[in-house]
RNA sequence: AGAGGAGUGGCAGAGUGGUCGAAUGCGGUGGUCUUGAAAACCAUUGUACCGCGAGGUACCGGGGGUUCGAAUCCCUCCUCCUCUGCCA
């Protein structure tokens, strides 16, 4: 949620920023808000005097029943009950237009960066960087829909039967293998100095907003019912609010956390003939790393953060390419976002498999994250994050990738983890 | 899940209708004393909003209600504890 304080202090940078991300009418929607924010405070003063007058006539009665001047007392009463109404009426109004102003600051989305590029669709994503050697399959090269039929090791079946499409069965080496990556990528993350942490899956609804899932992606969370909960569709709800509503100190700063999870999405609209296997999932498993920084580092923060998941990349020898996000591919919460590709061959074709990203203090905003500075003032946080990383898509370009004819390797760095060094016919 | 009990400031813990934003203790911060430290003593110490300021308002688990007035009474939800039941 954008800092109202900030947004009439920066009128132009915000509504530069809001069209920036295809919002034409920004220059009306903060007009809106700003307006909404003075009526506040007008009624909200009103309010505040005649609860000051009201308390002051309370004491009063007090004291005349005190003194036992029961008519006096019996009169001043007779005179609050016109107050007490048009409190009440006020109080109403002042509710009224909190709730409007918060409902139309949920609506905005954070501003762009100033390095984002302009666009408003994936087209528009800036590649910065290409690393890695796009291997030469063999003649009979498969994509992994097929190679884990043919190996036994994923069955997309299995996972129909027990609860529906989107969500397959790894078996034997499959599921080792994923197992192995997310043991490989928690220790990592530890050595880079993270902490792990294990978080329930499983969110309210305060959680959803703290982070910005709510209140416009609820379609795409699996929600339920009897208890108002959500399923979480990346680690990043539980582990950011982990700090909604703290006030941290300066020395415990940077907080560097990361946690596996499976990650629930109902990819509502989103299926096609374009999405097979691996590529896109209503369960998947992700380890996801978060920072929060003080504002003045947020930046160099993402990039280590970058840095860090290019390394992992490189050490799993996965050619993968960097793109930085356009305004219109850009979240709603994120200042900034570098997506990272890697490249699965036999599909011929680019796979999202982590996305970092700054959300300078839109998300501490909404969690009421901050910090006492030196001077002893608080002040709000950045929030990052990034996945360090997504598996089935890695496992895809593993599976893809490393394919020889007579089974597939496993890359180096993984052997300790498996156990074993390919996979073969069954 | 059923029965009973409880949720108060960083922590512990008083307060059951009116000078209570809240006693007291511990902790924190500043100071006195000391070569230094400890102890002792003195002062100070919640959050948010409005206001240039003086100051005002709200907050005693969340929400609603009764009352001139609510931490205190009522309703409701949440959480924790004890016992019973169930269970990985």
């Amino acid at each position: 949620m954008l800092h109202l304080a900030d947004i009439t202090a920066n009128l132009d940078i915000y509504t530069a920023g809001l069209i920036k991300r295809n919002l034409p009418q920004a220059s009306e929607l903060l007009a809106k808000v700003i307006k909404l924010d003075e009526d506040r405070k007008a009624t909200q003063h009103k309010l505040d005097n005649n609860l000051a007058e009201a308390n002051l006539m309370a004491k009063q009665i007090g004291g005349l029943m005190k003194e036992g001047k029961k008519e006096e007392a019996e009169r001043a009463k007779s005179k609050t009950a016109e107050l007490k109404q048009e409190n009440k009426a006020l109080g109403d109004k002042l509710a009224g237009i909190q709730a409007e102003l918060q409902g139309k600051l949920y609506q905005l989305p954070n501003i762009p960066h100033t390095s984002v590029p302009a666009g408003n669709s994936e087209e528009d994503n800036e590649e910065i960087k290409r690393e890695g050697e796009i291997p030469l399959l063999h003649e009979k090269a498969v994509p992994h829909w097929e190679l884990i039929r043919q190996y036994d090791i994923i069955d997309f079946d299995l996972g129909v039967k027990i609860t529906g499409a989107g969500f397959p069965v790894y078996k034997g080496r499959g599921a080792r293998l994923q197992r192995a990556l997310i043991n490989f990528f928690l220790d990592r993350a530890e050595a880079a100095g993270y902490k792990e942490m294990q978080t329930p899956i499983v969110v309210n609804e305060a959680s959803g907003y703290g982070t910005g899932q709510l209140p416009d992606k609820e379609g795409q969370m699996y929600h339920i019912d009897e208890e108002d909960l959500y399923l979480i569709p990346t680690a990043e709800v539980p582990l950011t609010n982990i700090y909604r509503d703290v006030i941290l100190n300066e020395e415990d700063l940077p907080i560097k956390n990361v946690g596996y999870t499976p990650c629930f999405r109902r990819e509502a609209g989103s299926w096609g003939a374009h999405v097979r296997g691996l590529n896109r999932l209503h369960q998947f498993d992700k380890v996801e790393i978060i920072q929060i920084v003080k504002p003045e580092t947020s930046y160099n923060t993402l990039q280590q953060m970058c840095n860090y998941v290019e390394q992992l990349l490189n050490d799993l020898n996965l050619p993968y390419r960097i793109l930085r996000l356009c305004a219109g591919d850009l979240g709603f919460t994120s200042a900034l976002t570098f997506d990272f590709e890697v490249f699965s061959a036999a599909q011929n074709k680019w796979l999202e498999v982590s996305s970092v990203s700054n959300f300078e203090n839109f998300q501490a905003n909404r969690l009421k994250l901050r910090y006492k500075n030196e001077n002893g003032q608080k002040q709000l946080l950045h929030t990052l994050n990034g996945s360090a990383l997504a598996l089935p898509r890695i496992l895809a370009a593993i599976l893809e990738n490393n394919q020889k004819e007579n089974g597939i390797a496993i890359p180096e760095v993984l052997r300790p983890y498996t156990g074993f060094d390919r996979i073969g016919e069954r």
